[in-house]
DNA sequence: GCGACAG
DNA sequence: ATCTTGTCGC
């Protein structure tokens, strides 16, 4: 896939493009994508928010599941080295998402991303990229798509429908509310594609987006506040 | 060749 | 992601 920049942005180096697209490739291979092996007891959402161009804040909150009571909210915030590129947004994420996990006290049985998984050119979204470095099963949902065809799904809360890519189902395009743009929902890592549908689906409250990562996306700005 | 492109 | 006012609708 080509990667584009904004206008006025100062163009990737090529060989740094090429090594990160190399780097995917190999993590390719160790995506195990299963139907889950763990009860959903905790369940963990994280996203991250900027404060100005070069310092990155990531939050994690975990609630219990199903109930969704939160029971941890932490956050870590620091430099950013890459500039954002389509299908290479987890090396310039991750890096602080991770030290935001540490500090966790609980583990999560899974992580649900602000973000697609496998729904990604090379299968290498966020949620994938995380998964595998944490070696803990991941999900996505991410607000817009980014590779794949789809037909909208009925305007009903619970309404589906998948997201092809090359021949393949990536994802599932799922309406969390009634009349509410739908979200793109992908596994990650240890995770399959029904399961990562049908937990989204059951953290859907009142909002677009499932608690998790709604929660986290909401924290992430108030940490900031305290940064 | 012309679009499209997570956060 | 972020910069930003008012505004339409439940």
């Amino acid at each position: 896939m080509a990667y584009y920049r904004r206008f006025d942005a100062p163009p990737p180096d090529p060989k740094v493009l090429q090594a990160l697209t190399e780097q995917q490739r190999q993590m390719q291979e160790r995506i195990i994508l299963q139907k889950p092996d763990f009860e959903l007891k905790l369940i963990a959402g994280c996203d991250s928010s900027f404060i100005g161009e070069d310092t990155i804040l990531s939050a994690f909150i975990l609630l219990t599941y199903p109930e969704l009571e939160v029971v941890e909210k932490v956050w870590h915030h620091g430099p950013v080295e890459l500039p954002y590129i389509p299908g290479f947004l987890s090396f310039r994420e991750a890096p602080n998402l991770l030290k935001a996990y540490e500090k966790l006290q609980q583990q999560p049985d899974l992580i649900m991303v602000d973000g697609h998984g496998i729904s990604h050119p090379r299968r290498l979204g966020i949620a994938t990229h995380l998964g595998l470095q944490l070696n803990k099963p991941t999900m996505g949902v991410a607000k817009k798509v980014l590779v794949g065809k789809y037909k909208e799904p009925g305007t009903a809360k619970g309404a589906v429908a998948p997201l092809e890519h090359k021949g393949e189902v990536v994802a599932n395009v799922l309406r969390t509310k009634d009349n509410i743009k739908p979200v793109f929902v992908s596994p990650g890592h240890l995770m399959d594609l029904q399961s990562a549908t049908e937990i989204a689906l059951n953290c859907a409250t009142k909002y677009k987006l499932p608690e998790p990562t709604r929660l986290a996306d909401h924290y992430a700005a108030v940490f900031k506040k305290d940064v």
